[in-house]
Order: structure tokens, then C-alpha cells, then sequence
DNA sequence: AGCACGCCGACT
DNA sequence: GTCGGCGTGCTC
């Protein structure tokens, strides 16, 4: 008889003893009895003879042989739920592919093939010759017998069907085996070009790790050849059998990338993405734990994928919001594969052109390597940038008079002009379009933002309050403005403005669904649209030649907003967008619109570029006293009545008072009320981390046991990114 | 989170 | 008289 503790996915900060006939080792998957009902949990470890044992109940059934999180999984599963502050359970929960969390196999499964029926000869295929569909894939499993999800993707169940009525094509199985390392035989290394001096140096340092715990911020430029540099650098690591994870944002995992790193190396590239089905997912998972796999690219939560044989990690577009997960176990990708890494003594290379400050910090600090590829391949030129000073001119839905003369000018040369309204991080500051200045909180020196409801403004640092002015507090004219428009307001208006340039708006709703980002973009570059109206998406990855006119409409609203980390966004946003537009023939020029044109920010990005600016901002946050160089954890609370979901914070605020903290709030969340609820935050910070994760770990069951804490939906954000 | 138990209002 | 509203208490 053995005492056994079990990881259950509730969200109770605690694991259960359950008892079992026999000794079960750390990260097998179990059914227990919990309560009325049944679920699947994960072993953690051997238990202590518990104190009343008579509460014990019995393991009902083992899932597994093997452990479904190995060792170096499980520890990632123990420090996730530490630094997160969340229930283990949930947690090991979380790094499972969702049909293990259904208590399916882990172990491959015989896989259905598709063949020729032997009974087929040259007189039945003529039989066929008007059925051309069908021809086709006979003809295409004559040449090889094709699995069942594949065959479907290619073909029609009707056709599928029709063949099958008429005998012509049979099914057998394929037992299932584990092919370690097959991939190993295919590897074959395509011709690659000969890397420029950076490159060169960066693969090399990269490749003097191997084997070592050695983290690398790859800061190249768009255009630079990021990718050459990991093709290169993951060489090696592969020829000498080991998997490579490459971690990419979630938009940025198009078939092109894949086949990029198909094409080089000859082998089967696993893929993980957010509309994979949960099948094909399980699949690709067990692959990479068996070591069937050689190269594994995903998005972020293919960060939990279990690697037989770890040999190096890729984070592409490191500065990327999406590799936050924002509900849930909020956990940050790019931090765990730092963790990752580190567990598996592993090099980790973080590519982006736009640094997020974060991972800047760290390799200004040594913490990381630091590689630097500035040049551009093929003489691409840099997109030229201008800010249009649009204080006191006549502005119409948000763009000002004199810029209509520049679009106006590109789409009559027959270009492309891109209009980018920034939302992001939108907190309307109040500002004046006469002078431009910006109504601050005298004590924290931050814009405040305007609360349309509550006909205030309120400071989202400090929490202070006061009425809305009527006149600018530094030129006395009354003529302030808020709010920015909105995308719908500005397709209209541009209709009205050019009705002879046909438009398209790509936003996250005008994209939804499987192709039609993909299908957008190709009618973009045919031309079928003169302007291109949109927001974040624009942003990644997709390049746009035919572009001559970047225009970005809200600047203000970023370089204002209460979320501190609106800048850096917008700088990314900014840079990121100046190097999808234009193509060495048709250079292109971008536009800020601001009523700040003198803002340092904003004149260091558009004269020194983003390298320059970044390391600004770092001085900016450091003075501030601001992550990177504060570390945060953001207490969220949501309520249909405000008032609840207030008063919870404020009572949770008293268990976190301590001399190494600063607690900031309650102050209402940047957007107030979603989906019929108020949402209210409360931020605390500290210089170091143990302090504040010390701090927060006693004043957890604390607040958790509160009458409050089961009224209100409320959550625990650390490192928070997001602050809406 | 779920799920049961428990105590007060408008229905067959 | 019962069905069901959601408050609160527990889960090895």
C-alpha cells in the first residue's frame, strides 16, 4: 500500500493523498475520485503516511506506462505553479495536450492508411476515365498508400467515397511504432547562401554553446536574415541528433516559414498552431517525446512540447505580446524557454528586429549574448519616417488636412497607402490641440485618463481623481480633445474622402476565419485594393511591396497612455511596419500623426530608429522606477457590482503591505466594464522579486479566504503585460 | 471550478 | 403543495 499525492486540475492551492496498491512514479496520469465526481490528475509524488487516513480514497485507474511530464517537465510544472502563484493542478493541466486531458492514450496509435484495392487492373481504371477527381487519386495512391487525414485534406468525402463503393481502394493499418530519431537518416542539408560577416559571427557564437545553458538576444534588422542565422545555427544541433523547438507568434506560422525549414533540411517539421485539432496535436507531442521529430515549430504553448533529445530553442519575434498567455496560468513562453533552456542546458537564441525592453535589458546587462545583424540583404531600402505636426489643423475622422494631400498624392502615382490605427493600450489622455500639452498627475508625473462615465479623470498609477477641465491647464484654450476615432468611423470617411480608391479593412474581425487573412493578403499584393486600413495584424510579418504610405493616426495616444508600455509598443509597432512596406524600387515613406511632433520618444525613433529609442526608454523606465527594473504582480477583480469587486481589492491590499512594496490601487482597469462586469486592479511592485513574490505567497490564502474572494472573479497577473 | 445542500418565492 | 433561485461549504 502506498500513500501517493496527486496533482488534481481544481483551482485549490493544494495537492490530495490518495492511496494506490502499488508505488507509482511522478507524472503519471491517474483517475481519482474528488468529491461526487471523477478526474484525471497527475502523480507528483510519494506521500507521507497521512495524518487521518480514514479520508484516503483509492487511485481508480493509471493511464500511463510512462510519465506524460518527465522529470525536466514536472520541475517546469513546480516552478510554473511557484512563480505564477497557481494551483499545481491547474497548471499541469494547462502543459497537457488537451486529449490527455481527456484521459486518451499517450502512446502512438496505429495509424489508417489508404490503398489501391489488389483487384484493380488497367480495364477498371478505364472504367474512370470521365471521373477525373477520382482517377486522380487512385492514381495517387498508386503511388503511395496515403493516411486518412491526409487523404481527406486532398480530397472530397464524396470522391473519397465513391472510389471506396466501387471496391477500388481498401484500408489497412499501420501498427504503431516508435521510430526514433528516423529523421536522423533523411537529414540532408540543401544549399545555403554563405552567411554575410554577422551572420557568420553570430551562428558561430551560438554554436560554441552547444551543450551549455547559454541564452542569446538576436537583434537584426528587418531584412537582416534572422532566419538564415537559425537555419544555420540549428545545423549542427541537428546532425548531431538533437531537436530543435522554435517558438513563433501566433500570426507569424505560415506555411512559407514551415516549408523554409522543411526545404533546408529535407525532414518532417512537426508544427503546433492554434487551430491544429486536438489530435493532430497529441500526435505531433508524442512524436517530439519520442524523438521522432527533429524540428518542432509552434506557438506558444508548444513551449510545454517534450523533447527527447533538447538541443536548442528558438523564440522568433521575441518582443511578441501573443507569447503571453492572457488567462488562465498567464505564463510568458519567451520566460519559460529561458527556463526550459536552462533545465536542459541548451542554447536559446531571441530574434526580433524590436527588442521588447525586457530581454534588452538582460543582454545589455550580460545576462544574455548579445548578437547584431544590421545590414540589409539585397539593398533593401529603409522606409523614410515623418511625424506631421497636427496641432490646431482641421482634422476629418482623424486625419488632418495636410495629410489628405500626401495619400491623395500616392494613390494618384497608382500606389498602395496603408492607414494604421493604433488601439492598442487605448486610454484616452486629454490633450490640447492647440499647444499639445497633456493634462498630468502632478505626483506621479503621468498623463491621467479620461473616464467618460464617471466625467473624471483619474490617475492609473497613483489612483487619484479630478473633474474634467474645460480649458488647457498650460495655454488656457478650451479646445482639448480625447478620444481617437475608431476603425468603422475611418472606413467611412476614407470612402467619402476617395470613393474612387477601393479599400479593405484587416482587423481581428474583418479576419476571422481559417484563410482569410492568407487570402487578403494575396489580393493586397495583386492590387486589388488601393487602401489598406487596419490595425495590430498589419504589423507582422506579411510583407507589403507595393506600399508607398505607411500613415499611423494615433501617436498621442500611446505616448500618453496610462499603460507604460504603450511607447515601447508603439515603437515596435512603428519599425515593424516601416519594414513591411516598399521594396528596393519603390521605396516608401511613413507618416506619424501627433500633436507631440517635439516628443524625445518619438524624435529618437524617427531619427535614430528603434536600437537608439529602446535603449532611451530603458532610461526612462529605470528613473521611473518601472519593469524592466521593478518587477510587478497585478491583482485583477471583476464584478457585475462594482462596488464587489473594489471593496475586494482594497481589503486584499492590506495583506500585501510591506516596506519592500509599493501597492498602487484599487483603481478601475483601463477598459472598466466588460461584458457587463466592472473590472478593477491593484498593482504591487518591488525593485527585487523574492521580496514581492514572498509577500504575495503568505497574503495569498489570506485573500483567497476572504467572504469577497467567492463573489468576485478575480485573478493574479504577475509580470503582467497587459493592463486592460 | 463543480457540485450538493439548504432555505425562500411563483407555478402545475 | 413542488420546481428552482443562488448563497455557502467542501473536495484526499
Amino acid at each position: 500500500m502506498a500513500f501517493i499525492e496527486v496533482a488534481v486540475p481544481v483551482p485549490l492551492r493544494q495537492t490530495f493523498t490518495y492511496f494506490s496498491d502499488r508505488t507509482l512514479v511522478p507524472g503519471l496520469r491517474v483517475l481519482v475520485p474528488f468529491g461526487n465526481r471523477e478526474l484525471i490528475g497527475v502523480v507528483i509524488k510519494d506521500a507521507p503516511r497521512p495524518a487521518s487516513p480514514e479520508k484516503i480514497k483509492p487511485i481508480k485507474k493509471i493511464y500511463d506506462e510512462q510519465p506524460v511530464l518527465d522529470g525536466l517537465l514536472l520541475s517546469l510544472c513546480h516552478w510554473l505553479s511557484q512563480y505564477y502563484h497557481h494551483p499545481v493542478g491547474e497548471v499541469a493541466h494547462t502543459m497537457l495536450p488537451v486529449l490527455l486531458r481527456k484521459g486518451e492514450s499517450a502512446q502512438p496509435q496505429p495509424m489508417q492508411f489508404y490503398k489501391v484495392a489488389n483487384s484493380v487492373d488497367v480495364e477498371t481504371l478505364h472504367t474512370l476515365k470521365r471521373a477525373k477527381k477520382q482517377y486522380a487519386l487512385i492514381m495517387a495512391l498508386q503511388e503511395s498508400p496515403l493516411e486518412l487525414s491526409l487523404l481527406r485534406e486532398q480530397y472530397s468525402a464524396s470522391i473519397i467515397n465513391a472510389v471506396k463503393e466501387k471496391g477500388l481502394i481498401e484500408t489497412f493499418e499501420k501498427p504503431a511504432s516508435i521510430e526514433d530519431k528516423s529523421w536522423l537518416g533523411k537529414l540532408k542539408i540543401a544549399e545555403r547562401p554563405v552567411p554575410d560577416p554577422e551572420q557568420a559571427i553570430a551562428v558561430t557564437a551560438i554554436n560554441q554553446q552547444t551543450g551549455k545553458f547559454a541564452p542569446f538576444l538576436l537583434e537584426g534588422v528587418t531584412g537582416s536574415g534572422k532566419t538564415e542565422v537559425y537555419l544555420q545555427a540549428i545545423e549542427p544541433v541537428l546532425q548531431a541528433g538533437k531537436q530543435v523547438l522554435i517558438l513563433v507568434p501566433e500570426i507569424g506560422l505560415t506555411p512559407q516559414t514551415v516549408d523554409r525549414f522543411r526545404q533546408r533540411f529535407g525532414i518532417e517539421v512537426g508544427v503546433l498552431h492554434s487551430q491544429l485539432n486536438d489530435s493532430a496535436r497529441l500526435r505531433v507531442w508524442q512524436q517530439a517525446r519520442d524523438g521522432e521529430l527533429g524540428i518542432i515549430i509552434g506557438t506558444r504553448s508548444a513551449i510545454f512540447t517534450p523533447l527527447k533529445y533538447p538541443g536548442m530553442l528558438i523564440v522568433d519575434e521575441e518582443h511578441d505580446e501573443s507569447f503571453k498567455q492572457q488567462d488562465g496560468l498567464r505564463y510568458h513562453a519567451r520566460d519559460l524557454a529561458v527556463m526550459r533552456a536552462q533545465e536542459s542546458q541548451m542554447p536559446l537564441v531571441m530574434g526580433t528586429a524590436t527588442p521588447s525592453l525586457e530581454t534588452l535589458q538582460n543582454a545589455l546587462g550580460k545576462r544574455y549574448g548579445h548578437l547584431q545583424l544590421t545590414r540589409r540583404a539585397g539593398g533593401a531600402q529603409v522606409t523614410r519616417q515623418h511625424i506631421l505636426d497636427i496641432k490646431d489643423q482641421p482634422v476629418r475622422f482623424g486625419i488632418a488636412e495636410g495629410m489628405l494631400k500626401i495619400i491623395r498624392q500616392h494613390l494618384e502615382q497608382g500606389n498602395q497607402v496603408l492607414v494604421f490605427i493604433n488601439r492598442r493600450g487605448f486610454a484616452p489622455a486629454i490633450l490640447c490641440h492647440h499647444c499639445g500639452e497633456v493634462e498630468q498627475c502632478h505626483r506621479c508625473e503621468r498623463p491621467f485618463t479620461v473616464h467618460r462615465g464617471h466625467r473624471r479623470l483619474q490617475c492609473h498609477h497613483c489612483g487619484a481623481t479630478r473633474p474634467i477641465p474645460s480649458s488647457c491647464s498650460h495655454c488656457h484654450s478650451p479646445d482639448l480633445v480625447t478620444e481617437g476615432v475608431g476603425t468603422e468611423q475611418l472606413e467611412q470617411g476614407l470612402t467619402q474622402l476617395f470613393p474612387n480608391a477601393s479599400q479593405v479593412r484587416i482587423d481581428s474581425d474583418s479576419v476571422r476565419g481559417k484563410d482569410k487573412l492568407q487570402q487578403i493578403l494575396q489580393d493586397i499584393n495583386q492590387q486589388k485594393y488601393q487602401l489598406l486600413i487596419g490595425t495590430q495584424i498589419l504589423s507582422k510579418g506579411h510583407h507589403f511591396p507595393h506600399v508607398t504610405l505607411v500613415v499611423v493616426l494615433d501617436c498621442d495616444g500611446a505616448l500618453f497612455s496610462a499603460d507604460f508600455r504603450a511607447a515601447e509598443k508603439l515603437a515596435q509597432l512603428i519599425t515593424q511596419l516601416a519594414g513591411r512596406a516598399g521594396r528596393a524600387t519603390k521605396p516608401g515613406e511613413m507618416w506619424l500623426q501627433s500633436h507631440n511632433p517635439a516628443h524625445p520618444l518619438l524624435q529618437d525613433l524617427v531619427q535614430n530608429g528603434y536600437h537608439h529609442f529602446a535603449r532611451h526608454a530603458l532610461l526612462e523606465r529605470k528613473m521611473a522606477l518601472l519593469p524592466p527594473f521593478q518587477s510587478q504582480i497585478l491583482l485583477r477583480a471583476e464584478a457585475v457590482q462594482a462596488e464587489q469587486a473594489f471593496t475586494f481589492l482594497q481589503q486584499a491590499r492590506q495583506y500585501l503591505e510591506d516596506a519592500q512594496l509599493q501597492v498602487m490601487g484599487p483603481m478601475p482597469s483601463l477598459m472598466e466594464k466588460r461584458q457587463g462586469r466592472y473590472r478593477f486592479i491593484l498593482v504591487a511592485q518591488a525593485a527585487h522579486r523574492k521580496p514581492l513574490h514572498n509577500v504575495v505567497r503568505l497574503a495569498l490564502p489570506a485573500i483567497a479566504a476572504q467572504p469577497l474572494a467567492s463573489r468576485v472573479r478575480w485573478a493574479l497577473d504577475v509580470d503582467p503585460t497587459d493592463f486592460t
